[in-house]
RNA sequence: CGCGGAGUGGAGCAGUAUGGUAGCUCGUCGGGCUCAUAACCCGAAGGUCGUAGGUUCAAAUCCUGCCUCCGCAA
């Protein structure tokens, strides 16, 4: 099929793949601009651009589309779909009407559940035992148009957001070129979301990193979880900062923050406790837990304390 | 030139202002104790102190260049 395919981060680029060697058609592939990212803002191309230059696909990086200038591009490309995957830019309506078998955009969560900017995350942060991808056909709506095919997956006890980011940008890419497939054959059948069963995934920021203690030992844990690796789940030990990469929750219990036992090492929390397994004091790379309470260098619990 | 931290046996750290024998907590290996052990006791191996120069009788330590890793910020 020929198609335009639009997106940015890595979770888009298995479906970019998958539809290349399923053989379809990519006449191009719009993705955000390069951005100065990392240490001394390096400029970086999106992951997307680069495993399309890799494919010899043109590539297109407008600050916007509403200006008329990507909907003649497109025009002149006249593609049958348009396969939006986590592009991070509202497409007008006059895009959206474009190509005949519309736009078809993979979402990474069961919808109508998780619409918007984090839906990976926030699966994970509400501890939810089951999530998956959508298929739908999009309208102007966030999210909101009608769903097409659906693959569910379920979210391991300790399983972090990156991780099921992976296995869902896997799924997703089966469920797009599934998709493709039905849409060519005519046998897309179009289901109406459940608007009163939605609920919105908002984007993430740092200022939730922080770990409040006084939280249940269930509800530290799917914050470590879900903020994993970015941006990540961040307490303090001594007036410094260390992140929690990862955790198990514990039955022990005591004073949120305080310390239970160095080996392993384990905090409590306001109901229960967590083990923390890896953690990355600041400016350090991130290690074991057990290595972490070597060189603090102190024997008693009590030398050290959780905030 | 965005700001900042750090490279020391396999891991995490100390030692660096006042240059002078390579240290600590673990891990590993061997032995002992024990019904047994991730516990305890004894012993051992393992490091050109990121790299290249410079100063010096002498550099992990002082000076200069380079490489690498990381936190913040975006």
């Amino acid at each position: 099929m020929k198609i335009v395919f639009m997106g940015t981060p890595e979770f888009a680029v298995p479906c970019l793949k998958a539809l290349i060697d399923d053989g379809n058609d990519i006449e191009a592939v719009f993705t955000q601009p390069d951005k100065p990212k990392g240490r001394g803002y390096t400029m970086t191309p999106p992951p997307v651009k680069v495993c399309a230059m890799e494919n010899g696909i043109p590539v297109y990086q407008p600050t916007t589309l509403k200006d008329g200038e990507a909907l003649k591009i497109i025009s002149g490309i006249a593609p049958e779909m348009i396969v939006v995957v986590a592009y991070g830019k509202i497409l007008p309506k006059e895009i959206l009407e474009l190509p005949e078998k519309g736009c078809v955009n993979v979402h990474a969560s069961l919808l109508p559940m998780y619409r918007g900017a984090a839906p990976i995350q926030w699966a994970v942060l509400d501890g939810q035992k089951k999530t998956g991808v959508t298929a739908m056909l999009m309208d102007v709506g966030l999210d909101t148009g009608d769903m097409l095919m659906k693959s569910e997956l379920d979210i391991g006890e300790n399983e972090t957001a990156d991780e099921l980011h992976d296995r869902l940008s896997e799924l997703g890419a089966e469920l797009i070129v599934k998709t493709v497939h039905a849409a060519e054959e005519g046998r897309l059948v179009r289901e109406k979301q459940d608007d009163s069963k939605s609920c919105y995934a908002s984007m993430l920021t740092k200022e939730m990193s922080r770990i409040d203690f006084s939280k249940t030992a269930e509800e530290v844990h799917n914050k470590v979880r879900g903020l994993n690796s970015w941006p990540g789940a961040s307490a303090a030990v001594g007036g410094k900062r260390i992140k929690i990469h990862r955790t198990i929750v514990r039955n022990e219990s005591g004073e949120p923050g305080q310390v239970l036992s160095l080996e392993p090492l384990i905090v409590a929390c306001g109901k229960g406790a967590v083990e923390l397994v890896e953690v990355q004091p600041e400016g350090k790379k991130k290690m074991p837990a057990a290595a972490f309470v070597n060189g603090l260098h102190c024997n008693s619990p009590k030398d050290i304390r959780f905030e």
